[in-house]
RNA sequence: GGGCGCGUAGCUCAGUGGGAGAGCACCUCGUUGACAUCGAGGGGGUCGCAAGUUCAAUCCUUGCCGCGCCCACCA
């Protein structure tokens, strides 16, 4: 007998356990089944589970577990990204706790300790999600650092270069001075700020007293300064085109420009150019052929290019110096405030610095051609379809993707320099060497380019690199193109993108045939959730006291297309008495002694009341399908849940009492078998979302039958299931029920008196 | 500046060209038998505002207001 209440601490580690000892998660390569895959996003090594992966991991499980229920052979790719920064951080954080920096290390130590870490801690998460039930494929788990997957890291980077995709180029990076590291545009976080703008007055050459007055939100740059730029067609400062002005504080004579960048509708008009340290100055600088003067260093401290007495100085300090020098000279005209926007490095939190340093990029324009048509001709759909659209804005205004970080943790890139700086990119140091060697006409040393490649770039691959990629294998024919891609919208341009990019340049097809977008996890409120916030909400500890499949009910339930969630825990209390009610149904069958019945026919049942649960049965199985089919998840978790609770319990185990209690075998009989091959086929629609409720149930509930996950095909069922006149008797009955019911409350009628009815 | 999404019951959210819904919360009644993590019943909403299309609009169109997000720019 079922205890009288389910107790998920008691029973999901046992489940798991069984599932994955018996191998029903893996992918067979040999079978004859349709493929069906899903390549997880591998999340950070360093992770551990939020909200966020619950909700898209429940997602992916759900149709995982539907389709293998299906017949389908499903590949969940399991594995984790090295994830650059983070991890660098993480472990070097560890290091300061001991007084230690990455550089007394040195680098082949450092990233020792980072593999060591990794051995420890690197598996949180993977444990987190077998709580949650996940049915990843653990035994191809892969790690963006695997061998495997270095090697195509390897092939990809020296490919896209001899092809002419990828290139090294001295120009602006975005540089975080914290991480000592160049960011992608990506990684740069726009935050808004209020700022101020300072008017400077610049003396002209030759005229005394005459000033050119610029406005600046930077004063701290000045002293990279290489012109002064004006609208060609501004009136007011057309006879200063040509002539020049001296450079206050520096001294340096610098011209006076006129380029259409110049708005003379903002500031004064007239614009300091800084060619070295703002993305616009910079091509105006190369338009006017404009000497580039770095005045800081990886610190973002003023250095040598800097007056003496700024050396050394912090950006923001050298800003407040520079203000009161100008001032003390008469050169202050005003301040005035302007709200303005800055841009952070996402990781560290602190203001980037444009940067002139040598950095690798892809050509991204030219890869991403093929990305915008492949969804402009539907190879690959998104769902929600409103996303193509930011898709495509962003592929057709897409940049070079600066891709060298100047970090130990990662893949490091295959070039070499030769003594004069020349290099030479190949698939091995050999054959860099070889190349040098014809170069130079003789043996020379080489040294390896220190960087490592952003860690987008071997997540790009991933949907062919896990899958033995450059190697023809059997798991490359049968699984890619998957299936689809699950994700949030915010990595849409971080991955997404870039692994149409990669899929169709490297493998002449679209990673994914479709991309279902999710929405994001927020709280209560609406808020996003974060730690300093002090609104997050663990997954976990939801886990915890309520069960993972509540947790993964309310996910599904909540999942509606195209709004963010925000999760109330009252729902997942909700859904936590819905498995206990799913629990008690069961409880009651047993107690009735229904079973199931081999051979049972649900077409040949002959009581009314059961022709119609049979008929309902086919209803919400196929509202499931469809629901699930169209990535509907909240549609088939309410219509399960309606039919579960609402018509199984409510009406139809009531209604199966007073057969029971009377002796009609015949009927107590069909009555049984009815019962419980309707609660199965409960079991099994519900199995997708509520794992181990439905698992523990099916065990229980019929001696030694196999696990309901590894043998239980989705149920589907021909139309001819359904009895019409059936249908409509009951449909009927249930609704007077409900009239005469609402009329003796009206009229107060007490429990159990007669009350006749005309 | 460009784009996307959202405003439905006290709260969290579904939904549809023709009856306005669910869960939670609230009120009334009910515990010997599947289930109080429950059952039966109930109160509560001019579906953001305005105009238009339509026999009919919460739903379609337009405008406005409010909220959120993304991208770009920011001397």
């Amino acid at each position: 007998m079922l205890d009288k209440t389910y107790r998920p601490q008691e029973v999901e580690q046992r489940i798991y356990d069984a599932w994955e000892a018996s191998g029903a998660f893996g992918a067979d390569v040999t079978s004859n089944a349709r493929p069906y895959c899903i390549m997880i996003p591998p999340p950070n090594v360093t992770g551990s589970l939020h909200m966020g992966h619950a909700l898209t991991f429940t997602i992916q499980d759900i149709l995982i577990r539907y389709h293998r229920m299906n017949g389908r052979d499903t590949l969940w790719q399991s594995g984790a990204d090295h994830a650059g920064i983070a991890t660098q951080m993480v472990v070097e954080r560890q290091l300061a706790e001991q007084g230690v920096t990455r550089h007394d290390l040195g680098r082949e130590k450092f990233v020792e300790k980072v593999w060591d870490w990794k051995a420890e801690s690197g598996g949180t998460i993977n444990k987190q999600l077998r709580r949650l039930g996940a049915s990843l494929d653990w035994s191809r788990e892969r790690f963006t650092m695997d061998d495997g997957l270095c090697e195509a890291v390897n092939k990809v980077f020296v490919d896209l270069y001899k092809q002419g995709l990828i290139y090294k180029d001295k120009r602006l990076v975005n540089w975080d001075p914290k991480l000592h590291t160049a960011i992608s545009d990506l990684e740069v976080e726009q935050r808004e700020s209020k700022g101020q703008m300072w008017h400077f007055r610049y003396p002209v050459e030759g005229q005394e007293g005459k000033y050119l007055v610029v406005a600046t939100t930077r004063p701290e740059t000045m002293l990279g300064d290489t012109a002064v730029a004006v609208h060609p067609d501004d009136e007011r400062y057309r006879d200063l085109v040509g002539k020049k002005v001296k450079l206050p504080l520096v001294g340096r004579l610098i011209p006076i420009i006129a380029d259409e960048y110049a708005d003379p509708e903002k500031g004064t008009g007239a614009v300091k150019i800084t060619p070295a340290h703002d993305f616009n100055d910079f091509e105006v600088g190369r338009r006017h052929d404009l000497k580039m003067i770095n005045i800081f260093d990886r610190d973002a401290k003023l250095n040598e290019n800097a007056p003496e007495a700024y050396r050394g100085m912090d950006r923001f300090e050298a800003r407040k110096k520079i203000v009161s020098e100008m001032d003390s000279l008469g050169l202050f005209e005003k301040v005035e405030d302007n709200d303005m926007t800055l841009p952070y490095g996402d990781r560290s939190g602190v203001i980037v610095e444009p940067w002139l340093t040598d950095q690798w990029y892809v050509d991204a324009k030219t890869l991403a051609k093929p990305a915008i048509e492949a969804v402009e001709t539907g190879k690959t759909v998104f769902v929600p379809k409103h996303w193509e659209n930011t898709y495509f804005e962003w592929m057709r205004n897409i940049l070079p993707w600066c891709i060298s970080r100047q970090l130990w943790w990662g893949h490091q890139i295959p070039a070499w320099y030769g003594p004069d700086g020349a290099f030479f990119v190949d698939y091995t140091e050999d054959a860099a060497r070889a190349a040098a060697e014809q170069h130079y006409g003789k043996s020379v040393e080489l040294t390896r380019d220190p960087d490592v490649l952003d860690t987008w770039f071997s997540s790009q691959l991933w949907p062919f690199s896990t899958l033995g990629w450059p190697e023809q294998t059997e798991e490359l024919k049968r699984y890619y193109p998957t299936d689809v891609l699950v994700t949030g919208f915010d990595i849409i341009f971080f991955w997404v993108a870039r692994m149409m990019m990669a899929g169709l340049h490297f493998m002449g097809d679209v990673p994914f045939r479709t991309v279902y977008i999710h929405a994001l996890v927020r709280d209560e409120q609406g808020q996003k959730m974060s730690k300093s916030k002090g609104n997050v909400i663990d997954p976990l500890d939801l886990i915890d006291r309520y069960g993972a499949d509540s947790l993964r009910f309310t996910l599904a339930a909540l999942a509606a297309q195209g709004r963010d969630i925000k999760l109330a825990e009252s729902r997942v209390e909700g859904y936590r008495n819905f498995t206990t009610k799913l629990w008690n149904a069961a409880r009651f069958t047993q107690m009735n002694g229904c079973k199931a019945e081999t051979g049972f026919d649900p077409a040949a049942c002959t009581l009314t009341v059961n022709k119609w649960i049979v008929g309902k049965v086919f209803e919400a199985a196929r509202e499931a399908t469809r629901a699930i089919e169209a990535y509907r998840f909240n549609e088939a978790a309410n219509a399960l849940y309606q039919f579960t609770w609402g018509t199984f319990c409510d009406w139809y185990l009531e209604f199966t009492k007073p057969i029971f209690d009377a002796d009609d075998e015949a009927a107590i009989h069909e009555t049984r078998a009815a019962t419980a091959w309707a609660l199965d086929q409960i079991l099994k629609l519900l199995h997708p979302m509520m794992p181990y409720v439905t698992e523990e149930l099916w065990a229980q509930l019929a001696d030694s039958r196999a696990s309901l996950l590894i043998v239980e095909p989705w149920p589907a069922f021909a139309d001819s299931l359904l009895d019409p006149a059936a249908m409509a008797e009951m449909d009927f009955v249930v609704r007077l029920i409900s009239d005469i019911r609402a009329v003796r409350a009206e009229m107060n009628v007490p429990p159990g008196a007669k009350v006749a009815l005309f």
